[in-house]
DNA sequence: GGAAATGCGCCCACTTTTAACCACTTTTTT
DNA sequence: AAAAAAGTGGTTAAAAGTGGGCGCATTTCC
């Protein structure tokens, strides 16, 4: 189960840490691609893989854009031995990624964000609104 | 079942204890996170993961910004040999920890506040509000 | 086609952070 | 009053994070 925040920098090779705990939990070679709201998601491969079959049996014509989002810049990356990763740079132009990053855990994958536009997504996230989708599933 | 005020302070190492008594009943894991009202929710494992399995078969991007929330900012803290517990500073940012914290038992969690944010939260409290919230219970 | 240049993987060294110990004081229990 | 449990402080060791150097491969330029 992935959860935590981490703060990294982009070093002067473009290399990116990336955190250990994950790594553990995630094996060696992480997949990382486009996601929602302006970041990325890792997955590994057990979870690639569970994400990927989803995929078998849906119509091509249907899936077309969706592949094209999420396989068109998917990357299949493994971590040096200090445990870094390198983004190829129109995944850093996607998420804004300049210097500081944070990576986060959300369970079954991680989240890298440019630390600017993190901050930026926090500040607008509407807590109340999260406060009563979980009442809603009666949490 | 948690209940009661323990009052600790954070040493120069940003140590903080954790009453043994939570301890006792919560087992040695304690998975902490961001909650709302600035504080943090101190979860054992147990009831962490009756509460992480609500999210098994929610779709991803139904549940990406409560993963976010949740996931993104929580812990997995074993106290010391002592009972302590090292909170990252992510957290005590967002509870607004510096030194003097309170931690409190409500029933099945425990909440972690910084002491001037929980008595201010206490004058704060409007009682007949929640004597009405009991009262439309039929408390 | 060959030499210089660039990018990237691999390795080593250093710093910082975190975890594990140990010793001691205070409080509670019997 | 003695013993056990809880709480506090500091030291040491290990792990994680960071920066840079070296060499190989591909690319680029003459």
């Amino acid at each position: 189960m992935l959860m935590g925040r981490f703060d990294y920098t982009v070093d002067s090779k473009s290399r990116a840490n990336f955190p250990s705990k994950f790594r553990n939990e995630m094996g060696d070679v992480l997949y990382v691609t486009k996601w929602f709201d302006k970041c990325l998601v890792a997955y590994g491969k057990e979870q690639w893989d569970k994400l990927d079959s989803r995929f078998d049996d849906m119509p091509t014509v249907q899936a077309k854009d969706m592949l094209r989002v999420l396989y068109g810049n998917a990357v299949e990356l493994v971590p040096d031995k200090q445990g870094r990763i390198l983004l190829p740079q129109y995944l850093k132009d996607h998420a804004g990624i300049t210097k500081d990053i944070v990576v986060i855990g959300a369970r079954s994958y991680a989240e890298i964000w440019d630390k600017e536009a993190y901050e930026e997504h926090q500040r607008n996230t509407d807590f109340a609104a999260i406060e009563r989708k979980l009442i809603d599933m009666e949490f």
